[in-house]
DNA sequence: TTTTGTTATGTAATCATTATAATTTTATAT
DNA sequence: ATATAAAATTATAATGATTACATAACAAAA
């Protein structure tokens, strides 16, 4: 995706498009692993020297108040950020840590002890070993 | 529950059933709202004033290792933990924090594409507002 | 009662994330 | 264009949950 488009898609959600949120955002759309915020501080700080960790934290921030992306948390020791807007489960590789998206039908998951309740997400996640870990038998 | 089957549910699962042990137990059975370490360190440590947080976040370990807890991540700053052991999902209240249990069937839950996967944990969990919540406007 | 292994305790360390203040950049007004 | 105001970036400090570590207390075995 070019510049441009990086950046109109930014202005769309009413975020001014610095360096650094287009960098971010390409590196997000670039990489679909659910990467760590430090890993996108790695890869971004290849490109830009100056880049600061706060930078990476606020527009992620600023992203997920835009439902640009959103966090996926299973480990619980760090957030993990996607990009991808679908609707859609995932699972967590207990050997390698990978994380991969499932597009299982989460809506019709229904609870009918949770008729008073305002749902307004649902979030599911299953565990396991991938199969590349598999076949390596790890 | 007396303290002779509390001792004896512990030794089942080969866990010297010390004294910290078995009042955290205890709470955790008495106390089913999915508590912080922070809140079983504190109610109790009313019991047992010399109760150190490490054996808090020891024992709550050696219970994990054994399944007779979970942990239960959705907020992602901190763990809570879930003595329930029947399957079933949570539903969090984003007003007041609470987790709701809710029994839902998730192992109707089925993904195609994940069919080289060797799936071990379904979790599910809803967001939303509670019924106190709703009904106090907040 | 030694000896040995296990558990509990207190404190220090870790580490992801947030808060804060200063600086730089961008937009707006004159 | 220049001054002014607002927004974003940066560097650093603070926070806070959890873990690591060393020591003390306890329990079991010999
Ligand atoms: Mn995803
Ligand atoms: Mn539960
Ligand atoms: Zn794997
Ligand atoms: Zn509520």
């Amino acid at each position: 995706m070019n510049p441009t488009s990086l950046a109109d898609k930014l202005i769309k959600q009413h975020i001014r498009p610095s360096y650094q949120r287009i960098k971010i955002l390409e590196y997000l759309l670039d990489n679909r692993i659910h990467p760590t915020a430090d890993q996108i501080f790695n890869a971004v700080h290849a490109h830009i020297p100056t880049l600061s960790k706060s930078t990476v934290y606020n527009t992620l921030n600023v992203f997920m108040e835009a439902n640009l992306v959103r966090a996926v948390i299973i480990d619980g020791n760090e957030v993990r950020y996607d990009i991808n807007g679908e609707e859609h489960g995932h699972f967590q590789c207990e050997s390698c840590g990978r994380i991969y998206d499932s597009y299982m039908n989460i809506d019709a998951l229904n609870a009918d002890d949770l008729n008073d309740f305002a749902i307004k997400d649902k979030n599911v996640y299953f565990k396991g070993i991938c199969p590349q870990c598999r076949q390596n038998r790890n």
